[in-house]
RNA sequence: GGGCUUGUGGUCUAGCGGUUAUGACGGCGCUCUCACACAGCGCAGGUCACCGGUUCAAAUCCGGUCAAGCCCA
């Protein structure tokens, strides 16, 4: 036997270490910031990752996963844009800084807090590169961005310029989500809900008058600190209990205040007594019934999450503690005559977990309500993989019932570019372009008098905008929106925007919203969707749970080949997927086998030039090859990996490997020149094909093999002039050679051994001389 | 309570009108056969969630039920 040119006899994370370096390193393509720009590119808008903590593992297979859509466009003679950012605004940095020195942010002041903030996310951000690098990720490493840069920033508001240029922001004063431990307005999308305890309190309330014999009305609320706010009781029309009731007013107990009572349909009779307290706010049936009804609201809680002025003897408590005070007096006056446990889903803000109030404040929003159905027809111009999941973008624009608020009064965060005239409050917005921050710069020379009433001294904004407004202008970042618009026009809309399940709402739909507004169109023409990674049971891995697995320490156990196999095999697009270290030891032992059988083609010389005619058995693998070359160049320009991974592995496995390998051996041993060169053609394509999953291998291999780069060549094109009909035969060569392996077996005799008297069947006639030197068919 | 999505051997998954229902992981048994024991061969394991309907024919189409996940009230 010839000595095979690959000497190790698996492959290993060894292996994959040493070419590392070398792969990782590539400059596939011309830098996306500075070197002149192709014309078209085929650009991907990836999530920057936002560093906070340890990098989730079903993060990093996702991440993996968008490496292989940019290999794969490559290898189809794309110029693929592939930037590397990283999202550095917002809560969660903030919250690190809190925590870490038990110190509300308010409390700092703000440049100072500025620089802590900024400290911490440098030490967070590095071990994310270095797990990118690990996993194989192909991205300009070299041009990383962050969206707390100037640059960045300054993109961000521009894009509020522009917006604000053509009528698409307003401010206005509106009942919102108010987060008391962030201490600033959410938007509905970082909003969720949890079923928790609460009790419900069976009030007494004095009538005015009494009407028809009845001095009181029995009213149950679960948020009775909310009684200073109330103005005005209802109870449903068809309720024969409260009938005649409607008109009179009644007394809000510890408050001497008369509400009036009212019917109105939408109170559900079933629920505590019938009769409902409407405060502001509650929840958002009381916004509703608030504007439907012309009320005036009372702001009953402060910023500060303590009871204002309005709420009387509560005044100065915690929202939690009034709730206990307040019970506690209407207790003393005897006038709780029931208490009911509830379970009530209550929101909560998303980074902090605490209950969110609606409070009324003046914030900035960018307009969606009036673009519902626009939003709607941008979500049909692109195509989602999977295409199933358009439906909870779809899904989402139906719940959107109020502007999107995008102010926020945080500090790690980019500022909102306004100024406000000192005499007369009128806003105004400087020109696009610079970085600015009004919080502790004047008013830029075009806005220095009010255009309003000519004064001359303006005050800049204090506010900072949501962390997704930046965030969801990464397509117009990356594609140079702010300094090359005509490259930024043959460019758009974005080719593809990599987004997980979870962030449909919030990046994605945002991301379309801007674009519509600006531009009139949807932002991309693929929008790719990845499920999320849970355990092994399928649950959401977390600290409490104890279920975190670490990236490092898959990638260090089976490679980052064997990972992002096991990532693109193991679930559909778009689909959850279970994280299981036995399933991806699983796709090594593949990789091993793709290996093994490389080193076996290796020991035959590469030798140029098809031979004149082709041996039969070698034409019918060669037309297998091409099946598999098909489907997998149509997997792959359809972003499903999923399907090229499996129809891989399902060829090299379970064809190549065991049937054709074994029917052609001998004659390769023996020079044969048509067998040596499709070994070779097979191998060389099973390569080409398998490179943007696993890059390592087929890089190390192909490199060794052929003296090729396999990430700057192009996916194999089907071999010419080879009789597809062939492969027609392949279920009767399984077939045929299960039959003698198992007629063996039960003769107890090695697979090596002799066989008498079977015979090849006729149709496979062609294949005869492979049969018989493989079992060693004997007469 | 409403909406969306999904339900195929222990686990994951293919198939989407006619197959002895695919493959992987795990299990069991035999074999170190000169690419590979991170292997090979063989075996076991599924009434394709349940109930109806359409059809000559259903895992596959339709309706309902149940369960799970997500989203929204």
């Amino acid at each position: 036997m010839p000595e095979p040119l690959l000497k190790e006899t698996a492959w290993s994370v060894e292996l994959e270490k040493s070419v590392a370096d070398e792969l990782t390193t590539h400059q596939y393509e011309p830098t996306w910031r500075t070197a002149p720009r192709e014309p078209k590119v085929f650009a991907i808008d990836t999530p920057p990752p936002y560093p906070s903590g340890r990098w989730h593992v079903g993060a990093v297979a996702h991440y993996a996963l968008i490496d292989v859509i940019a290999r794969s466009r490559r290898m189809m003679g794309e110029k693929v844009l592939f930037p590397w950012g990283l999202d550095r605004n917002g809560i969660n940095i903030e919250l690190t800084v809190e925590k870490k020195f038990n110190r509300k942010m308010h409390t700092f002041p703000r440049e100072e807090f500025l620089e802590l903030c900024r400290k911490e996310i440098e030490q967070i951000g590095n071990q994310l590169v270095a797990i990118a690098h690990r996993v194989g990720m192909s991205c300009d490493f070299a041009n990383p961005y962050a969206t707390d840069s100037p640059e960045y920033r300054a993109l961000s508001q521009r894009i509020f310029i522009e917006l604000w240029q053509k009528g698409f922001i307003v401010e206005d004063l509106r009942p919102n989500n108010y987060c008391p431990d962030c201490r600033t307005t959410i938007a509905d999308a970082e909003v969720y809900y949890e079923e928790r305890d609460t009790t419900l309190y069976h009030v007494k309330w004095d009538l005015e008058k009494p009407v028809g014999g009845r001095d009181h009305l029995v009213i149950a609320t679960t948020r009775p600190e909310l009684m200073a706010a109330c103005q005005i009781v209802l109870v449903n029309p068809d309720d024969e209990r409260y009938r005649g009731l409607a008109g009179s007013k009644v007394r809000i107990p510890t408050y001497d205040r008369l509400v009036p009572v009212r019917a109105h349909p939408t109170v559900d009779a079933s629920f505590g007594t019938g009769a409902m307290m409407i405060c502001s706010y509650g929840d958002f049936t009381d916004v509703a019934l608030f504007r439907e009804l012309s009320l005036q609201p009372i702001n009953a809680i402060g910023q500060d999450g303590l009871m204002t002025e309005a709420g009387g003897h509560l005044k100065g408590i915690h929202v939690k503690k009034a709730r206990v005070a307040q019970v506690e007096k209407l207790k003393a006056e005897g006038r709780i005559v029931k208490e009911e446990p509830k379970k009530q889903k209550f929101p909560i803000c998303e980074r902090s977990k605490t209950p969110v109030e609606l409070i009324q404040l003046k914030e900035w929003y960018v307009k969606q309500v009036d673009y519902v159905a626009d939003l709607k027809k941008a979500a049909h111009e692109m195509e989602f993989h999977p295409d199933k999941h358009r439906q909870i973008l779809l899904d989402w624009i139906d719940t959107v019932t109020i502007d999107w608020p995008i102010s926020r009064r945080r500090y790690y965060h980019t500022e909102i570019p306004v100024w406000y005239c000192k005499k007369c409050r009128t806003p105004h917005v400087p020109k696009p372009g610079p970085y600015y921050q009004p919080w502790k710069q004047k008013a830029p020379p075009e806005i220095a008098k009010c255009s309003k009433c000519g004064h001359g001294e303006m005050e800049g904004e204090e506010k900072v905008f949501d962390t997704w407004m930046d965030s969801s202008s990464s397509q117009f970042y990356v594609l140079h929106y702010q300094d090359d618009r005509a490259w930024f026009a043959k460019n758009y809309p974005c080719t593809v925007r990599c987004n997980g399940r979870d962030i449909i709402r919030t990046w994605l739909h945002y991301s379309s919203l801007k674009s519509q507004l600006l531009l009139g169109k949807a932002p991309y023409e693929h929008v790719w969707i990845s499920g999320l990674g849970m355990d092994e049971k399928g649950r959401k891995m977390s600290k409490s749970l104890g279920n975190v697995i670490d990236p490092d320490e898959v990638l260090n156990e089976f490679g980052a080949d064997a990972f992002r196999f096991w990532a693109a095999s193991d679930s559909t697009t778009g689909d959850d997927f279970r994280i299981s270290k036995d399933r991806i030891s699983g796709a090594r032992k593949f990789l091993s086998k793709v290996h093994n059988v490389s080193r076996f083609v290796s020991a035959f010389p590469v030798k140029a030039g098809r031979p004149a005619t082709l041996d039969p058995t070698d034409q019918w693998i060669l037309a297998e090859a091409n099946k598999l070359i098909a489907a997998c160049r149509d997997a792959y320009a359809g972003f499903d990996f999923f399907t090229a991974s499996n129809k891989l592995r399902d060829f090299v496995w379970n064809l190549f490997a065991p049937h054709y390998l074994e029917m052609a051996k001998r004659r390769a041993y023996a020079g044969d020149a048509s067998a040596r060169w499709t070994l070779h053609t097979v191998l060389r394509a099973v390569l080409l094909l398998l490179a943007p999953i696993s890059p390592f291998l087929p890089y190390t291999a192909a490199k060794q093999l052929y003296g090729i780069d396999v990430h700057r060549s192009l996916l194999p094109q089907p071999i010419t002039g080879v009789n597809a009909t062939l492969a027609d035969k392949t279920p009767l060569v399984e077939s045929f050679n299960s039959q003698v392996w198992k007629a063996k077996k039960e003769k107890g005799i090695p697979l090596s051994a002799p066989l008498s008297g079977v015979e090849v069947p006729a149709e496979l006639s062609d294949f005869r001389r492979g049969f018989v030197e493989m079992h060693n068919l004997q007469g």
